[in-house]
DNA sequence: ACATTGACTTGTT
DNA sequence: CAACAAGCCAATG
């Protein structure tokens, strides 16, 4: 089994927070400080893999976001269809996952609507912790990571 | 060790 | 709008 692994540039409380251990997908510690931040996104609500990857200490690493996504298991409690990319649409139907369904079904039940082009507006339904006073450490802090 | 590949983003044309 | 480029970085072969 691989050895909880902290980022590196982390400060080490929030390195700690990744490092706790999600036993239930089994996935590598590292991706569990993007689970802490999706796992806060309200019902009704979505954000993009970049403000996740903000909110996780990895800026500019959106990608890193979506890659732990697509890590997770099925199954898993981990709210992942309320993360768009940032022009509203469900990448998942971008690319042809048939997981696409599933988060448009999921949205739509929380009260999201997505359109026929698969978009999402983000002014209407996009979580507000960036407008917030709260910045990266403030909302981790929030959030109990801290 | 090197190249390729993404559930991405931002800026430029 | 669409297409492209550059930047990002862990995983994979």
């Amino acid at each position: 089994m691989t050895r909880a692994r902290t980022p590196a540039r982390l400060p080490r409380s929030i390195g700690e927070a990744a490092s706790r251990i999600d036993e239930t997908t089994g996935t590598p510690s590292s991706y569990e400080c993007v689970y802490a931040i999706v796992r806060n996104i309200p019902r009704g609500r979505v954000t993009t893999y970049g403000t996740v990857a903000r909110l996780a200490g990895r800026a500019g690493q959106a990608r890193f976001v979506g890659y732990a996504l697509s890590n997770l298991r099925d199954g898993s409690a981990v709210p992942w269809h309320r993360v768009v990319n940032a022009q509203g649409r469900l990448s998942l139907e971008r690319a042809g996952s048939s997981s696409g369904v599933t988060q448009r079904l999921r949205l739509e039940r929380e009260g999201v609507p997505v359109n026929a082009a698969g978009r999402v507006s983000l002014v209407r339904f996009g979580w507000q912790v960036e407008s917030s006073p709260l910045r990266r450490y403030e909302a981790l802090q929030a959030m109990g990571y801290l």
